[in-house]
DNA sequence: TGACAAATGCAACTAAGTTGCAATAAGATA
DNA sequence: TATCTTATTGCAACTTAGTTGCATTTGTCA
């Protein structure tokens, strides 16, 4: 997934392509993890983009909507948010620092999915998976 | 895990063993699934137990602390709070209703968190699992 | 019972997120 | 290119979750 097809992407649901919108998407695009709204605020004022935070989280929401980003919940006030690409992963959320890594999918939980709508009343579409304990950078500075 | 046990618990970590400490682990205890801070503000008000949301916060930070209790994020703005019983699980989300309800086990995931912690150079120490779906309930009124 | 720490309430605060309304700008069309 | 429609944006005022400092009350143990 790079910035192009992410264009199109967000064009083919009949958004339009603004200037925030753009930034907005590289921002979450770059970052290795997810991201809040106060964060992503932070981060655009410091490009120089100066923007109300009522209409990043209409951003979020209307991008959330189109299924272009999800949010996701690790903890702290503040929900996050990461583009929905096509390889599934989950998270490292350090106790220490708060700050979430992304981990490659080690073992497939369709089956584990597909069980609980099978044996359940609950029907299954979705997962997420965090492993919470203690970073490099935390180890070495305790 | 029983009231008496917990009760037991609480005593031996050197905390009080108040009527409001008493009815908010009761009411953990009984609920099948986790429940917010606003939440248990209401119910316990629902009680006739009138109780400050100061004292609410704190009494979670403290059971928290002494490893009684968990915070878990399940989506939502406000965090939600569990008893820390023996039995592991993991949680059902409906996307509908937010309804959260528990469910056992399936699969075993301290394999990954060994392999996680051997692979890189974050210390795993523990993990949950969230399924997200529709369930039973608002499966039959959509 | 008396002392001391734990527990509680209250008020005032911060931070995240929402809503209504008015102004602006993207981009399709003529 | 000028115009029109609609999405986008900002602003102010709001709600809700959660926090802090300080004074008061209450368990518990000697």
């Amino acid at each position: 997934m790079d910035a192009r097809q992410l264009k199109e992407r967000v064009r083919n649901t009949g958004l339009r392509f603004t200037k925030i919108r753009e930034s907005l998407l590289e921002l979450l695009l770059e970052s290795g993890a997810p991201l809040s709204a106060p964060a992503l605020l932070g981060l655009l004022h410091a490009k120089g983009i100066t923007v109300n935070k009522t209409t990043i989280y209409r951003e979020l929401d209307a991008l959330g909507q189109r299924q272009i980003i999800r949010q996701v919940q690790l903890g702290g006030r503040a929900a996050q948010y990461e583009i929905i690409a096509s390889d599934h992963h989950h998270h490292l959320v350090c106790l220490e620092c708060k700050k979430v890594e992304d981990v490659d999918m080690l073992k497939d939980l369709d089956q584990e999915e597909k069980k609980i709508t099978a044996s359940t009343q609950f029907t299954v579409t979705s997962h997420s998976l965090e492993f919470y304990g203690i970073c490099k950078g935390c180890k070495t500075t305790i």
